[in-house]
DNA sequence: TTCCGGAAAGGACATATGTCCTAAAGCCTT
DNA sequence: AAGGCTTTAGGACATATGTCCTTTCCGGAA
């Protein structure tokens, strides 16, 4: 990720509505940094000295356990913050980040930031509610992942990203690029992942044909995520 | 969970320095609520319209399935906090809430905080701090969860409440009461639970005699988290 | 002291999930 | 079209964890 100065993150900031977080004479100290698909933007024990707001692009944060195994904790599109966190608590990034697709990040240094929060109790609101909003998700997974199995974790996942009611077919479309990281998703092996798929095809709730997935029953499907949806 | 007007909140306030977020001129609207060792706190679904501190006692967050299924999201001794997420988002209460032993809680109403908050930076200063850390914890509880088995959290646990270096020894100590809940606590099941611990004494890590469980071998245990704690 | 219910301990078996491996299919690049 | 890499599929087996049940133990109520 490298900071880029041709870009103007003046319809940014339009777009998402960021006066109300960051007044007038505060945007010429945000800079704009871009990004390339597969690029890690941020690593564990990392110091960071400026907060992100992700204006384009998908991002993936993850965590890689010293045994190798790899879980994603989130996927984050606009507007997704990062560094929050680590602005109020102080301490270095958590997990790894890395680009899922090309994109585009504002940056505001935490020093800078400081001294808006005491000047401007707007930005102070919209960092509770980002922080508040990613505590209540993260808990709903974690509940999720600890109480269910894979198979009610995944018909919970196609949910989620199945839009609303008609019978939704995601193709490419669909949120994670290919099985093995919905297996990360998920939280599983790609092996198992394949497995409760099987048994979702001969249970006839999903169809599957060269890589695309379709879901057949919504009714079944929701039966089965039993009210638990992602997010 | 009842309103108490015997107690007087002024010692409460001095102990946690709750000056800094409470104004002398909030301080009258403020509510002393007492609880009794099991009560039902809140339960999901309830609309909130105060913010609580717990100031004396010890409470359970935790989250049952529609199955009966039981797991300890985590506990909250003085100074925690409950409904600052509620209050925040404006949704209704997410888990149940028990008491797991007597004790007070100062109440503020969301109608009052949403003034004070206006007035009043260092409020939502507090609240921004407390919602950073529950995410933090919360998130890193996700990851040792979903990546690594009942013996390893197990061993991450015992960890985290034995204080520091001494093979300490939690007797009646052990911050669950009784197997069951440390078993709600884990994530596993009572067997599963009991099966773990036979191999870590098996193992002579540990030391069981009549309920109390003893550390033998701190530097296996320390191993075993593989660098894992709580909290 | 006796009786009862809950907590602890663990056997037997079923299910969920992981690991390792092989084969086939798809897609680039040359 | 041929090779090589990635992705998909799934067999075989091992491990982690859950469910159901029985026995024993222990402390409090009668």
């Amino acid at each position: 990720m490298k900071e880029n100065k041709k870009i103007n993150p003046h319809p940014y900031i339009e777009r998402y509505d960021l006066e109300r977080i960051f007044p007038e004479e505060f945007i010429p100290k945000v800079t704009v940094y871009t990004f390339t698909k597969g690029d890690v933007l941020f690593a564990p024990g990392e110091t960071l000295n400026d907060m992100y707001l992700l204006v384009e692009g998908k991002i993936k944060i993850f965590t890689l356990t010293p045994e190798g195994k790899s879980l994603i904790n989130r996927f984050k599109r606009p507007l997704g913050v990062v560094g929050d966190v680590e602005y109020v608590k102080g301490n270095s990034v958590i997990n790894s980040v890395e680009a899922v697709s090309d994109g585009v990040m504002l940056a505001a240094s935490f020093e800078d930031l400081k001294v808006l929060e005491r000047n401007h109790p707007p930005f102070i609101r919209f960092l509770l509610e980002t922080v508040a909003h990613k505590f209540y998700s993260e808990s709903q997974a974690s509940s999720l992942h600890m109480l269910y199995p894979v198979e009610v974790r995944l018909a919970s996942y196609f949910l989620s990203i199945s839009s609303d009611g008609e019978g939704t077919l995601f193709h490419q479309e669909m949120r994670t690029a290919n099985l093995t990281e919905l297996a990360e998703w998920v939280g599983t092996s790609y092996r198992h992942l394949n497995r409760v798929l099987k048994k979702m095809v001969s249970d006839e709730i999903i169809e599957r044909a060269n890589g695309s997935i379709k879901i057949k029953d919504l009714e079944k499907l929701r039966d089965l995520a039993n009210g638990n949806i992602y997010e």
